[in-house]
RNA sequence: GUGGGCGUAGCUCAGCGGUAGAGUCCCUGACUGUGGAUCAGGAUGUCGUGGGUUCAAAUCCCAUCGCCCACCCCA
């Protein structure tokens, strides 16, 4: 382990066995997003500071100290803590309003100079949907909907969606002022992460951890007792909505997103197994952000899902045993051996996973690379075969051997049909 | 940013002042007509890094880097 470097702390890599993994996740979660009409959007890692400031909010923890930042031509510059910001920018920035380009998802790197834990890295992925000009809870009920089918596509089982609707930017003030009003009283005894709480950002001493808080807040007013008539309206249309696709859900009056952006709608999932961070993904809606950004007033709303961390709450090992070749060649004698290079080229040309012994060991040493290469079948030729035109094939995870053509084009037919005939 | 635990072979880990170990993996052979088994041999380490204490440090002390866990925050 005396390496002389390594990884930057909460950067990691990942490695084969892993990535396959991610593609077959990434694969079902695009498939998912593409039948709810998204497009993918792909924007840079680095941005100028002051559009995370803007839209993430001054006061938060994200902005105020964890966002990798520099100095680039004068220009101060920050990696991407999240993507929601860059979208809204690249959405007003190419007109993709006219261009009816309303639903957009991305999958990527977002950074964040916090300190490493389970499930958190500095370098951390994530994939996430953002819908623009569509102000109607069904919205909010489709992007939910989705939201689940991309867990799911993960593997995580029994997930919790959890709701809540902070109001419209109107009921939400009203409603900090009376918060902060009936805590008044209890302020004292709140823990101190509490007290700066109810400074900063009043709402988040809802879902504090520490049990004495949760209990001093427990009769605190409730935001879903303070909405707004179109608030009220709209939430309850988004219940009604889920409870018609038989979506299951918790109203947690609690939950409480960080981003400043917020309004309305507000949901998290949450998967088991993650230790304290279990929040797998979280969204809400963000009807004033476009316009706050310098574009149009366009409604918006979107989430965001880590994706170590849905990897992790799936609980999918490595794949280890993963079939990586469709088959190895097996050499004997020094005609075949001869053979082998122009003879892999070709099976290759064929669409197949090709993999051979350049080192030319004998039987029994290529037999055993074939067995750890990852292939599905050894194949193998001799004089014997070439003779007769044909190879022997094994089939290596059950040991059954058969012959098939030599002619690589009708060896890559025989062996389809061979699997397919197994599957 | 705060608090705690841990860094020894590619991997999992034992050793905790006195010659660096096990299992596994890897390599070679038995093996030029058959791998996963078995047998025999072999390779591998600045004991995370830097400093200190000591006749002697993987072991004790300090610092530092990294990992893990909790807080904080969030996906």
């Amino acid at each position: 382990m005396a390496v002389r470097y390594q990884s930057l702390r909460g950067f990691s890599d990942l490695l084969p066995g892993e990535t396959e993994l991610w593609q077959a996740f990434e694969t079902r979660a695009r498939r998912a997003l593409a039948r709810y009409g998204f497009r993918e959007i792909r924007p840079p890692h680095l941005e100028k500071t002051e559009l995370f400031t803007r839209s993430v909010g001054e006061g938060t923890d994200i902005v105020g100290k964890e966002m990798f930042t520099f100095e680039v031509s004068g220009d101060s510059v920050s990696l991407r803590p999240e993507l929601t910001a860059q979208v809204c920018r690249a959405y007003i920035e190419h007109g993709l309003d006219r261009r009816g380009l309303g639903r957009l998802y991305y999958v990527g790197p977002a950074f964040r100079k916090e300190r490493p834990q389970k499930g958190r890295l500095r370098q951390f992925h994530q994939v996430g949907v953002e819908v623009f000009g569509e102000s109607a809870p069904e919205t909010d009920v489709e992007v939910i909907a989705v939201a689940l089918e991309t867990v799911a596509a993960a593997g995580v089982e029994q997930p919790r969606l959890l709701l809540n609707s902070i109001g419209d930017p109107e009921s939400r003030t009203a409603y900090k002022r009376i918060l902060v009003a009936a805590l008044e009283s209890v302020r004292a005894q709140l823990c101190a992460d509490c007290r700066t709480r109810l400074e900063r950002n009043p709402l988040r001493v809802l879902d504090c951890k520490v049990d004495h808080c949760r209990t001093l807040t427990a009769d605190a007013p409730r935001i879903d007792e303070h909405l707004s008539d179109d608030a009220r309206r709209h939430f309850d249309a988004v219940r009604a909505g889920l409870d018609r696709l038989g979506i299951a859900y918790q109203v947690d009056p609690r939950l409480v997103r960080g981003l400043d952006y917020y309004v309305h709608t507000t949901f998290e999932i949450q998967a088991e197994g993650l230790g304290s961070q279990n929040t797998v993904l979280g969204g809400g809606r963000y009807d004033g952000l476009v316009a706050q950004l310098g574009g149009r007033q366009v409604p918006g709303i979107g989430w965001a899902a880590g994706i170590e961390r849905l990897l992790m709450a799936a609980g999918v090992d490595t794949a280890e045993s993963r079939e990586v070749l469709d088959l190895y060649l097996v050499t004997l004698g020094p005609r075949a051996r001869e053979g082998a290079l122009e003879l892999a080229q070709k099976l290759r040309a064929e669409d197949l996973r090709v993999g051979w012994d350049t080192a030319g060991h004998g039987l029994g040493g290529q037999m055993k690379r074939a067995g750890r290469s990852g292939a599905r079948y050894a194949v193998l030729v001799g004089d014997d075969e070439l003779e007769r035109g044909l190879v022997s094939v094994k089939d290596l995870s059950s040991g059954e051997q058969s012959e098939a053509p030599l002619e690589p084009g009708e060896l890559a037919v025989w062996l389809r049909r061979r699997s397919e005939e197994q599957c």
